[in-house]
DNA sequence: TATTGTGGACTGAACGTCTAGTTTAGTAGA
DNA sequence: TCTACTAAACTAGACGTTCAGTCCACAATA
């Protein structure tokens, strides 16, 4: 216990293991248990600190990609060597400092109303997210997209936590009868966080309280007009042929242009 | 006019200028009017095209970041300072060979109905996101995390073209009394596209035509259940999909990660 | 003393630059 | 018209730099 700390994301401390052990497929605390009782130096939990502090501190700063592996370890007075003794790389100590670092910075409002709960929790999302430490969610998802491995951690890590969070507001609305049902769950939470999350990534809208409230205001009113009788289409379904996508894009032949 | 392409990224060719001029404050098609006439070698169109093209055919198998420019350089048969004499980074190679590879992929629905057009539109959209070239979207925004300028430049000739034209279809829907004017048109653009956006980037749910249609609908008619019976369609009328794009073979069918 | 942690030096990949020399094209003089 | 001159673009490749990740010798500790 005391010879490991809680750092999901580091690697295994099984001896037989050496370097290449991806902390990916690292079970969170398989040690403890039945180890063989440690033998050597113990792992300086002053120097992990130290080291996702660092991190932290880099990250709050600067993006992901220009906080290098050498400016923690000398920040945190660290040899690189230790770091990559417990993290197979950069993003994963940047995530490990992450999830330590935010200690439920986000609540999960009960009003009574699922409406007002997701209104509540947008603006709080959104306050967190253009904090900081929050901004950090986004050097995550642009880190994931040059390495899948990465993002599915990311995911189940993160982001899988949080929906579940919010999954609940969703399930309550639902069982008071204030939200179709026949609308899919995980969709509702996509309507929700996408395109508040958009903005944040593309920077093309404001990020305020306001826009979360409209946000939420249009999802639980839909867009569709519904005062005399104008509420569905204007004309019935007319097939257009060109608006699909141009044929060609196949993955072999990619030699577009 | 021969001896510039329509290249919009690359560097300005101004005599006087001599390197670090970065492509984004530079104009568009500045020269060819008042310019005295270029006296010696002309650029050659065809190792401009080359690069494109080799940087395309690059982008399209991995991700913007394990892209080298000397990979670039090697498969299109050119010189590596041929690349930077005309483009000021990497980035914006690819992103110049993204727009000029597009043309135009993804058309405008105008069917008569708000929820269609929209409808066609999302469906168009994602399966060309989901395409290889179209995967650099992503590539593109992760890339803006790390570096504002391109994201704004990302946004200037891209992002804002592709909502110009999403925002017709908005506008449309409201003068004919089918959407809500009071939700803001750019919130409306967010909700359409922000859901599968933040699926396509965070990799956590599917986005074939059926979430498109899925999201449409619920973005049109709303969360909310009213008292008496409910508000918006059980099902929307999807008609349609049928016609453009067969569910099975669809390549963005699909769970993308 | 066996085992593990640590620090500095090291390697390799990649970006972007620089130099030297070659090719192309306009210009000017014979 | 022919030819030398000059300006610009191109090629090849070496180079400087930064950074990720590793190696190895040594220090600390059960």
């Amino acid at each position: 216990m005391i010879e490991n700390s809680g750092c999901p994301l580091a690697r295994s401390r099984t001896p037989a293991s050496p370097r290449r052990r991806c902390a990916i497929a690292t079970p969170l605390r398989s040690e403890a248990a039945n180890e063989p009782k440690a033998r050597g130096r113990r792992r300086s939990l002053q120097a992990e600190a130290a080291i996702l502090k660092a991190t932290l501190y880099l990250l709050e700063r600067q993006p992901l990609r220009k906080v290098t592996a050498d400016a923690i370890a000398r920040r945190a007075g660290v040899s690189k060597t230790t770091i990559y003794k417990w993290w197979p790389n950069k993003s994963l100590v940047a995530l490990d400092a992450y999830l330590a670092g935010m200690t439920e910075q986000v609540a999960m409002p009960d009003t009574g109303s699922a409406e007002l709960d997701f209104t509540q929790q947008l603006k709080s999302v959104m306050a967190f997210y253009t904090s900081p430490l929050g901004r950090l969610f986004c050097q995550f998802l642009a880190e994931g997209q040059s390495d899948p491995g990465f993002l599915a951690l990311f995911r189940e890590r993160f982001l899988y936590a949080r929906r579940d969070t919010a999954r609940v507001m969703w399930r309550r609305g639902v069982d008071r009868g204030e939200i179709r049902e026949e609308v899919d769950g995980e969709i509702v939470l996509d309507l929700i966080y996408g395109p508040m999350i958009f903005r944040l990534l593309a920077g093309h809208g404001s990020l305020s309280d306001r826009e979360s409230e409209a946000v939420v205001e249009a999802v639980f009113g839909g867009l569709r007009r519904s005062k005399n009788g104008r509420r569905g289409r204007a004309r019935p379904d007319v097939t257009v042929s060109g608006a699909t996508v141009q044929p060609g894009v196949n993955p072999q032949e990619a030699e577009v242009v």
